[in-house]
DNA sequence: ATATTAGTTGAACAAATACTCAATTGTTGT
DNA sequence: ACAACAATTGAGTATTTGTTCAACTAATAT
């Protein structure tokens, strides 16, 4: 029985492998974020929020607007993005203009719809 | 009332930005695609088990081993990844090896760590 | 003051999702 | 042929999550 049994439920079967892997392997903390800044972006939503936000400064009726949905929605889900960081606000007598408040998002949607025409390209 | 109330619960408040905006947007289907692909990578479970594979190439059990979990549940996140073509593999024998099959993720873990940084050092 | 409207918020509900467990497949070794 | 084991798969369950609905806040206009 390998010393790991009570880790998981199969033998190590390349124990360099995993110590090597297990030593360059950065903290739970940093998979948290990371996953948690994606799984922010991973939703179509809120991905077209940001691509909205990207073109014009806007208010929450003319982003429902433009997406074609509720207010209460869009601002729950620019309450998610305010809260990570992700966007920022101003206030203008009844209105709330939102704007991107980071310069990673759009490098992030260029690699990602990158990957998307690479895939597609392949299944052709 | 504004022509749009059939669309969103709220009248237009600057139809100029709404309609240059629209004109911008892309379609429908680029936004499932960029919000599935982000999805993907936002778990933390998936985002280890990337972050393992683009160290080595390694097997089901392996991959438990590094990140303590048990093969089942590996092997249904390496179903997901699999599926949305950014991971692959190769049989051998009773052991199944998988690689990153995708020169995005890498990118796109690369920006996301500069954005977490990037927030840490504002919360100072 | 009162009505109107932009925006937020919490509860409720439906849909999606990650893990566990058990059963199964497929390959190796005896 | 049979046992052992890596890996997959499907069902079941608990948790998370996105939207709707209704109530509420705050600012504007008459």
């Amino acid at each position: 029985m390998s010393k790991n049994e009570f880790i998981c439920d199969c033998n190590i079967i390349h124990q360099d492998v995993v110590d090597k892997t297990l030593s360059k392997m950065p903290k739970q903390e940093l998979f948290d974020k990371l996953a948690e800044f994606f799984k922010i972006i991973g939703d179509t939503t809120r991905t077209k929020i940001l691509f909205a936000l990207d073109q014009n400064e806007m208010c929450v009726c003319d982003i429902a607007n433009v997406l074609g949905m509720s207010k209460s929605s869009i601002s729950h889900q620019l309450a998610i993005l305010r809260k990570s960081g992700i966007v920022k606000y101003r206030k203008e007598g009844k209105e709330v203009y939102y704007t991107l408040d980071d310069e990673h998002v759009k490098q992030v949607f260029e690699v990602g719809i990158e990957h998307i025409e690479h895939k597609e390209k392949e299944n052709l």
